[in-house]
RNA sequence: CGGGAAGUGGCUCAACUUGGUAGAGCACUCGGUUUGGGACCGAGUGGUUGCAGGUUCAAAUCCUGUCUUCCCGACCA
């Protein structure tokens, strides 16, 4: 019998991802709407996800700074695109103690307008440039509906912003990024993604070109996982960022800002995890290995610590669970955790000279010969094996997912059914756009810049299309 | 923000129709026996029924408002 019993994920999808959130302990609901309590479990998974991008950005230039939670309302106004984008999701602060403010402070829900504050009275010279820095906090966009990780009103993630003085290094620095976000999530997270432009309608309010990070869940919808966008020089013009360039002349800088979110923790659920719980590939997973002794035998408990000792020291992450729990409770937990590799030790398995290695991702049980065992080498070998495995599942999810489409009657056909990412001609109109809206809501996911097009006929209105476009429907 | 559903110990629910002062299973605590797929026996702890107001001698139950969660739309990472 289950205890923690989560629904089905071909039952109800949406009710199977809440469970698994609880189940595995990830987070829970608090008294303010869509503002969620991250419990440890989940904070582990967001800790370790830090880390690796942190490395990252460090190992490419960057540095960390903390700019603050309150935004004047008069620097959020400057830039009209981004007040006009983000207007309807920010919240205010109007009053201080009892003091009612001479000009109310929103909350921010991105810092563009921060940085561009500080860079414009910190920037002088072109050897300043370029200045890279990011930032990781919380941001606030007062959402109507939300979810746990997908769409929560308060939410953890980085972002980077950065300045240049020339337009290809600002480019190069927003490709680059973007190139940082699709590793990120193929070879960590286990998890294909495809990658291009958004659209003029979707991309971000006040950027020049926005690059989007497009993942694909299980069930076909698509969740927007990290994008880049390049500024020019809108920002910098609008909140005065200039420096002095080679040629002694003033110049407005070029910007960038990248950003990751929480809401990756969502997609590592809706993409890898099943209905015994939560799946983790074992390079994000922030535990990887579980021993579970069987009976308290000095001599189990003895080789349980052995083994743990030596995978701790060749940095696997492992640990004893020595709780009084039966062996099948503990067994339910580890695989509701996520733990992606489970080592079995009874006395049974001593008198046979095996142990039981268990696969989270499969669930398949593994009967190993003790004698002559390298545990280090045995366990790494299994972690990148299921690594390896968690993403071609994936990728042959995704692309099981992926289809054609030729005319509004395709998408119809296509959306009526499983959904997922849709290719098709696109002319470039927004009309199309709206038009394609109109069918369950969906929206171009991406332009694809280095595919060519299918027939060169728009999908929706039949005119010459020059562009590949994908869509899909959206968390 | 529109349409629907639901809120009762930590969790899942019962009692609501017909108002009379809250009950079960799981979890938790203590003692003991156990340990190969969510153990067993015994004894306990825990609830001003989401919140606010109203009707009534009396409200978990009836009425109004409000908040939260879930599902379906419009908005977004």
């Amino acid at each position: 019998m289950k205890n923690n019993a989560i629904t089905s994920k071909t039952e109800d999808f949406a009710k199977w991802y809440t469970d698994v959130v609880k189940a595995a302990k990830l987070a829970d609901y608090t008294s303010v709407k869509g503002c969620i309590a991250i419990e440890p479990n989940g904070y582990a998974i967001w800790e370790k996800m830090q880390s690796i991008l942190d490395k990252k950005f460090k190992e490419l230039g960057h540095v960390n700074v903390q700019m603050p939670l309150l935004i004047p309302e008069g620097l959020l106004n400057k830039e009209s695109e981004l007040v006009e984008g983000f207007a309807p999701e920010v919240a205010w602060v109007t009053s201080g103690g009892s003091k009612v403010l001479d000009e109310r402070l929103c909350i921010r829900p991105t810092s563009e307008t921060l940085f561009c504050d500080y860079y414009a009275s910190h920037v002088k010279s072109h050897r300043d440039l370029p200045m890279l820095y990011n930032q990781w906090c919380n941001v606030l966009r007062w959402e109507k509906e939300t979810r746990p990780f997908l769409r929560s009103r308060e939410f953890l993630w980085q972002e980077g912003h950065t300045i240049h003085a020339t337009e290809e290094e600002a480019i190069n620095e927003t490709k680059r990024m973007m190139d940082v976000y699709v590793w990120f999530h193929h070879e960590i997270l286990a998890i294909p993604s495809i990658t291009g432009l958004k659209t003029e309608k979707e991309k971000f309010a006040g950027a020049e070109f926005t690059l989007t990070n497009e993942a694909l869940m299980y069930n076909g919808v698509a969740l927007q996982s990290g994008t880049s966008h390049y500024f020019g020089q809108k920002f910098s013009k609008a909140y005065d960022v200039k420096f002095t360039n080679k040629e002694n002349k003033e110049e407005y800088v070029y910007q960038t800002s990248w950003g990751a979110t929480t809401r990756m923790i969502g997609g590592l659920i809706m993409v890898h995890s099943d209905d015994y719980g939560l799946v983790l590939p074992p390079r994000i997973a922030p535990k990887q290995v579980v021993i579970i002794p069987i009976g308290n035998s000095e001599k189990v408990l003895e080789l349980s610590k052995k083994y743990m000792e030596e995978l701790n020291n060749a940095n696997i992450s492992a640990y004893i669970d020595d709780t009084l729990k039966s062996p099948g409770f503990k067994f339910a937990e580890a695989e509701v955790n996520g733990i992606p590799v489970r080592i079995e030790i009874g006395e049974r398995d001593l008198e046979n000279g095996t142990l039981m290695f268990v696969r989270r991702d499969t669930r398949e049980k593994i009967s190993v010969n003790i004698d002559n065992l390298d545990i280090v080498n045995y366990t790494s070998d299994l972690l990148e094996t299921i690594q390896k495995d968690m993403y071609e599942r994936a990728k042959k999810r995704r692309d099981e997912l992926t289809f054609e489409a030729h005319s509004l009657e395709d998408f119809e056909r296509i959306i009526n059914s499983t959904p997922g990412f849709i290719k098709a001609d696109w002319c470039g109109s927004e009309e199309c756009e709206l038009k394609l809206k109109e069918i369950k809501g969906i929206k171009s996911r991406c332009i694809l810049e280095n595919e060519k097009c299918l027939d060169g006929k728009c999908a929706v209105c039949g005119k010459d299309a020059s562009k590949l476009v994908v869509w899909g429907i959206q968390y």
